[in-house]
DNA sequence: GACGTTTCCGGAAACGTTGCCGATAGTTTT
DNA sequence: AAAACTATCGGCAACGTTTCCGGAAACGTC
């Protein structure tokens, strides 16, 4: 017979139905419910590990007290300090970083999106985003979108979710809302954009100067004697595109050459493409003596496409490309490109995140751009222009 | 003069020192200690966001039935749930995975420790481990050590800290006291070694299998013809060096060619050391007619400075080298090398991790090997053998 | 109508930390 | 010696969530 946990008595319990499986009783002399005991639960306690209760324990002290010993705060005398010191080592106690971000709403951890880690210049611009953010004390968790919208919202999503303390983000090729960037969606924490931008006002950007970088590589071509340099870019739609095609031009004006349209090129970035491009421009009755490559990878496509249709580079044509230093200096021969300097690009969006927690409401929200540098390599050098007197 | 803030009364209150810059008083009549008024405290209260009990109060119940809706529990009516859940769509509740961290014990979180993100090797790894860990509904926290132990060691402890639910990690060339890893230190959570691995029994880890992939190459070599094979290696120290150099011997000795000291070069990775290593070998009255370099930098430095002095290959001298498919794929002539799969080796990592969460205590520590395989391309091929009938 | 059942919900205690504030004992001032 | 002060420390309420488990209404059944 089932017996009251209050009473000890069997006379009044009665059954009460089931919850969950087990039976329950009802004692009516107390007028208490119970439940059954519970079918020998499985412990599997997890290993416990040290707490500030179990350092206060030890010590003798109550929990607050030992919290300001290891926080260093005041109100605390030496001994009591030092006796807490020494038993939280031998506890190896470990402060846990999730309550104590729960408690201060902070969690010291900042997120950040880019479409593909495997890509060099996000690999760097993500070093240097977690060199300066290290520095500050700030973890970094890094979320690919693979260029997918969906997956880059997501990622925004999780990371908000996290409760980071700032977001940084190199948006996906597919993203045209941003909806998912709103100051609702990310609870008003500090975003930084970079590369790849939010064109709208009052965010806090950095990019690349894609028009200068292109002005200085077409100016260099020029000034090594091209007259006809045709420019691969990929497609219109892109604002890289049309920025660095505008750099182009601005070059080709400033020293006179004519902007000839079938020199101008818009491929979707695939090598099968290039080469195409490339076929077509050399069956011209007057073929270009220079091609610019907006993009690294399809200079390397056109340089080995030459070679195998006997072409000598740079002597029968120059080829210049944008970006990936590292990649750049490998092949053979050297590829004449614009150092993006994604690694200050990266400090950049972090030093601008660091700023914006600081400064507060105070903060203006800001674009910067970051350098590029033109780095001269065989792959233009034709040697007949009057050399390297040029200013980027 | 200052009234109680108890029975309002004035006359028996009085000072009572000072705490925190903060006057404080005592009410003789109610024994009751009181402090000032705070100087106006500035609120600046953060944006306050929904949680539980907003929903909850909106709707009109308790927090555990807001949870319970949530989470899709029973113990709830169809209509109390769908107007909690309407409400918290409606007021854009986010649940605070910090909280709830917290109180489930576990972060949904692994923790990744590579050497070196902008190396393509481990950045292909991270891609791998994170496509693995997103797909079961891990987030990934990635740090760098940058080579030094220290700060490899002050990582693992960041991330332990945060209460990963496991550890994934490639060690930097310093570590040779794995105290850091210890079960203590990492509060028993689950540990993957891959790539450069704890050598040591009873823990998890990817591997390379060095020896197979030198092994394949040494044999191509063999029966493209070349009889005379070099072998370019690193400090004589690192455990790669050592498999590698192992594979390669064997290959020689099934095949039957005698092993030459001469041909045998320890080196230490940089461009100079392997170009002087070269020069040496090129001025043997008898010199090697391929060269194996066991690190694929290096197989680029060889093919450059081969050109450079006239040399055609592979006519001249076969090329090849080991690891990162991308790179050996743009060169000029494309650079026969082994493929590492370092994308697999990352998703075998996570499968590990995720195994050991799934059987607890039943899991057993194992190793696994990651096949590599041969990638042949123009940089080894001399034709003058038997062609390609070999098997890895 | 007494007993049993199902369904649904609320209260409360955690998880580990921090910070406010009250409360002492001991010391100095008046 | 009362009054004022200093130096320490403990208690308690958060932070936001989950999970027990008790309570009660509604319904069924002998």
């Amino acid at each position: 017979m089932v017996k009251c946990v209050k009473c000890s008595l069997a006379d009044d319990v009665l059954k009460a139905g089931f919850v969950r499986g087990r039976q329950r009783f009802f004692c009516k002399s107390c007028e208490y419910h119970f439940t059954a005991e519970r079918p020998a639960g499985v412990p599997s306690r997890k290993r416990h590990h040290a707490t500030i209760a179990d350092v206060a324990r030890q010590v003798g002290v109550a929990p607050s007290t030992v919290s300001r010993a290891l926080n260093g705060h005041s109100d605390i005398s030496p001994v009591t300090r030092q006796a807490i010191l020494d038993a939280a080592r031998q506890l190896d106690y470990q402060p846990n970083l999730l309550a104590q971000s729960l408690k201060n709403r902070a969690t010291n951890t900042i997120g950040v999106v880019i479409p593909d880690l495997e890509r060099p210049f996000f690999a760097t611009a993500v070093s240097g985003i977690q060199q300066v953010a290290t520095e500050a004390g700030y973890r970094v968790m890094i979320c690919q979108s693979k260029e997918s919208y969906a997956t880059e919202v997501s990622n925004v999503q999780a990371l908000v979710a996290s409760q980071v303390d700032g977001l940084l983000i190199c948006h996906s090729r597919e993203t045209e809302n941003f909806d998912h960037m709103s100051s609702t969606a990310c609870r008003d924490i500090p975003i930084v954009h970079f590369d790849r931008v939010y064109n709208q006002e009052n965010v806090s950007r950095v990019m690349i100067d894609d028009w200068s970088g292109a002005f200085a590589v077409t100016e260099h071509l020029v000034l090594e004697g091209c007259r006809r340099i045709a420019i691969l870019a990929g497609p219109a739609s892109l604002l890289i595109s049309q920025q660095r095609q505008a750099g182009y031009l601005g070059a080709l004006r400033k020293h006179g050459l004519p902007v000839e349209e079938e020199l101008i090129a818009h491929i979707d970035f695939r090598a099968e493409s290039a080469v195409a491009c490339l076929d077509a421009w050399l069956a011209l009755p007057n073929p270009p003596d220079a091609i610019f490559s907006i993009n690294y990878t399809n200079a390397f496509d056109l340089i080995l496409a030459l070679r195998s249709r006997g072409r000598r580079v740079p002597e029968d044509m120059a080829i210049a490309g944008f970006g990936d230093e590292f990649l750049a200096s490998l092949i053979e021969p050297g590829l004449t490109t614009v150092d993006l300097h994604p690694y200050r690009i990266g400090q950049q969006a972090a030093h601008l995140f660091l700023e914006q927690v600081k400064l507060q409401e105070r903060f203006e929200p800001r674009t910067c751009v970051v350098k590029s540098e033109l780095i001269i390599r065989q792959s233009s050098l034709r040697g007949q222009g009057q050399g390297f007197q040029l200013a980027i």
